[in-house]
DNA sequence: TTCGGTGCAAAAGTTTTGCACTAGC
DNA sequence: GCTAGTGCAAAACTTTTGCACCGAA
């Protein structure tokens, strides 16, 4: 099971920040939703976010939220995330975006994280030719796992 | 300048072939599609492919794409491309896939294309170590470029 | 007090569906 | 000739916008 390496409330005060650098008012929506989204674990989309919201007694709109979601991409906090061809927009937060890479098999589905010295040091190899500072990435291997190759 | 490595024929030659392992028809629309698909550099939309194919005389509609391109992604031509949040679905055929990875700068969209040969040789260790063969595979690295740095 | 932010209702887009007709096999 | 596939029109959804009201600073 993946933990965050950050807690959430950090990443909350992190966006409360970045909030304020922007000149935008916090506001308990935009916290609730921060709250959510961190919260989820995998992919989601903007009503799934709505659900869980008013499961827990808060209503936010859908506006909102569709105003809100760009808002948490920009900080860093999410990013859409697209590992089959859905015809929706699904999000996905970034706590875990560090070191775990993805190896997809595309006849099962089945989704293996992995991780990689060899692979972290070619990174910052390629990094550094290229005067490149890397904050996120994604890295994912399409293809066929040990059950089904 | 991308060139694809396998020649668009040939590319459609596999479509056809897929499809006829999975029983189902040959059309002049699929054909087009592919075609047009394979021919596109870059991202793109539903829309564009209709127009593009307008263009050339071609009339296909709007449902005919839509159940086609499912198709395409199942025979592993074509994928959902995101780089930014996008509110829409944009594609990118699969051509250029192998051997070229990408860097992102988050401040200028600059993209900038690399390869590596010590980043081959950590994912063939990958793939080796977890069972998995590996067919296609997307490496994206979200940063600051040498200029925005 | 002042604007930016929210919710509602309606609009705008894109993607899907039902159905009659066409064309691949 | 049989079916799967196509196009059209309409429906279904997701996302955006206009506007009046509310609340954070």
């Amino acid at each position: 099971m993946r933990e965050p390496t950050v807690s959430i409330e950090s990443q909350v005060e992190q966006f409360i920040g970045w909030l304020r650098t922007k000149k935008l008012k916090v506001t308990q929506e935009r916290l609730a939703l921060v709250r959510e989204v961190l919260a989820s674990k995998g992919h989601f989309e903007a009503e799934d976010l709505q659900i869980r919201l008013r499961a827990q007694g808060r209503r936010v709109s859908k506006p909102t939220i569709y105003r809100t979601l760009p808002l948490l991409i920009e900080s860093g906090l999410l990013r859409p995330s697209f590992l089959t061809g859905e015809r929706q927009t699904y999000y996905e937060n970034t706590l875990g975006d560090d070191k775990h890479e993805h190896l997809i098999c595309v006849a099962c589905g089945r989704i293996i994280e992995f991780t990689s010295e060899r692979l972290e040091e070619a990174l910052v190899e390629v990094g550094r030719k290229h005067g490149f500072i890397a904050q996120k990435r994604r890295i994912e291997l399409f293809g066929l796992c040990e059950y089904c190759g």
